[in-house]
DNA sequence: GCTTTTGTGTACTAGTTAGTACATAATACA
DNA sequence: TGTATTATGTACTAACTAGTACACAAAAGC
């Protein structure tokens, strides 16, 4: 599966196309990290960033944070307070998801979403 | 909420009523850590432990691992695993389940667990 | 043609994580 | 009553995370 860097550098070089604001230096300038940081990140040199990190890189790219962070190995802090929530509950969702075929998963995501389950 | 320190402690007090072999040192002990390790996790002096460890008290107290790691603020591998091959999807279930009430998140893992959605 | 901008290599690091090691005082038990 | 076991306080640390700082050679732009 693509990884975390192929995915961002992909990104960046499709809007540079068009803007040629989207250099590694001036994305890193922007979310405030350094270049070489940055270019070590979309060649896989080194492990993806912080999810703080992540949310600009995601603000800055035009990308979903979800995405980003699902990419990068990592669950939002977000869905990790939601689960915190309702331990037991989600343990019981979470075991049932694993066992689901993936057009399974597909679908319960588009009826939760519809509201018709 | 109760933190993760007090719901050990209170499994192991719980078991340790039928089975002094649930002191902190001995359990400790058969986990493979320190007992005043332990100790401090108990009482929340320092953060929740590893995954592997947690993985380890959960099967040491008869809980369930999940849950544990909910507790404890984590979400384990294994769901990181799912989530991650299906970005978008689960970043669009995630959205939902925030916005969902409780008791419509109990509905949901019911019917999903029992196969009529 | 020269100045600017670019991507990347090398070397380093503050802060955090997940503990260990040992001492000591209270408690249980025989 | 003495010995064994207990919980916990104090002090320390190896490995990891998430980067920084700077130099340099190639490429682009005017």
């Amino acid at each position: 599966m693509q990884s975390f860097g192929d995915y961002v550098r992909a990104c960046r070089e499709r809007l540079r196309e068009e803007d040629p604001r989207f250099s590694v230096r001036q994305v890193a300038h922007r979310i405030g990290v350094e270049p070489s940081y940055l270019s070590k990140v979309e060649r896989g040199e080194v492990a993806p960033p912080s999810e703080t990190t992540i949310g600009k890189l995601a603000d800055e790219l035009g990308e979903d944070a979800d995405v980003l962070l699902a990419l990068a190995g990592k669950v939002s802090s977000d869905l990790q307070e939601v689960i915190r929530k309702r331990p037991e509950l989600f343990a019981a969702l979470i075991r049932e998801l694993k066992r689901m075929p993936d057009k399974a998963v597909v679908q319960l995501v588009r009826e939760v979403r519809d509201g018709n389950w």
